[in-house]
DNA sequence: TGTACATCAGTGAACGCGCGTTCACTGATGTAC
DNA sequence: TGTACATCAGTGAACGCGCGTTCACTGATGTAC
């Protein structure tokens, strides 16, 4: 597979042979499924330059692995909160937001899975990649929301991160099974949704609401 | 790293190797944590023979991979199943059966997450690798437990396949999140489980059991 | 305006490695007679 | 009971491959004077 040369940068512009290098990987990473996959010698192919190239803007083949992921979680961050806030009802907001995450797993399935499964912030390892703060604050933002939800009314819950965790782990389940089971009979999407939302975050009838 | 030379087999025990070789397999699975990692050569050496012996009881390194995900299934089926035998009540089944999932993905988190993400039964590289009766059966059997559950009066569900199909997907995401991110702040196991399960099979209140 | 030159954005060849797989083989084990 | 031999359970060396990384380099681009 030989991709088209690509023209050289001029002077001053090597910084966007970075982001080609990194939508290379990206691209990459959702193609094969497996971060193994994406070597440096196949993002190189695919941006149409050397390997050695690399080396200018990334100090190993982990350090582009690791921008993918950061990338990837800073979108997924955007699209939940972006989501969100364009909603001014508590119980819409927060079915915005889960629903932007589950898009987002749905469209990119495996830059989705790199994110929460291969890169584990806490890998032994790789004792310097900690959980980063963009992962705490999306979530306390799912955390928060279901609070809007029980301060306005319209969830019968008393504990809103411990609610909180069920809708991440039931959301992520079903992200990761629904695109890695193409065979199962799925229900609709909507249904299941639904139950994970509307069920574990004890929101009461939609009717109920002002 | 090299393990003790194994005695050879007598005569008509070539089979025995071949336990030896998937028992290899399954441990470098988990610890590697990645299917990649479970080399010819690296089973070969930790069984303590030399890699072309595994050619007499395996066509090639992926055949080694299949067998161990078919152990992997086979022994998460039995666990569930007998947890949920053990049980007479319909809501202990349905919480014995739940539990024994749970513990099976705890103890061996990676070989349980091979078994539901990187072996697709549908992988489009793979046409031949489908999703085995025994899936459809585990799965069957959590149906069944939930309607057994409506049947007995103590869940207000209307889609018993709906609600197993929610239950399967939060256990799941439960599991495979609390094994990745060791650093979150968890609430305690049983809150987490007792939310899921008594939610999404909408189990009323146990003191209303007769 | 012309030109020498420093710098920038890369390249090409090479290294050592572990891998899956093949091939021809070996030596202990059991069996036929 | 003794022995020739077929079979079984493996082995050791070798292959070609793609990988990450290194090294010395090149040639276009912009700039100082």
């Amino acid at each position: 597979v030989t991709e088209t040369a690509r023209e050289r940068n001029r002077r001053g512009e090597g910084t966007r042979l970075r982001a080609d290098i990194l939508a290379a990987a990206a691209e990459l990473l959702e193609e094969t499924g497996s971060e193994q996959d994406v070597t440096l010698r196949a993002v190189a192919r695919r941006v149409g330059i050397s390997a050695p190239s690399i080396y200018a803007h990334f100090p190993d083949r982990e350090a582009i692995v690791d921008a993918v992921v950061d990338d990837a979680f800073a979108e997924l961050k955007t699209a939940i909160t972006t989501a969100a806030d364009a909603e001014t009802l508590p119980r819409q907001k927060l079915r915005a937001g889960c629903a932007a995450y589950l898009r987002f797993a749905r469209e990119q399935p495996n830059r989705y899975r790199l994110v929460f499964e291969l890169r584990n912030p806490l890998d032994a390892d790789h004792p310097g990649r900690t959980i980063g703060a963009v992962r705490g604050e999306t979530f306390q933002h799912l955390v928060d929301t279901v609070q809007l939800c029980i301060d306005g009314g319209i969830s019968t819950s008393t504990d809103a991160f411990g609610d909180a965790v069920a809708i991440w782990a039931a959301l992520h389940g079903y992200a990761t099974l629904r695109s890695g089971h193409l065979g199962f009979p799925w229900p609709p999407y909507e249904q299941t949704f639904d139950r994970i939302v509307d069920g574990l975050a004890h929101l009461t009838p939609a009717a109920s609401e002002a």
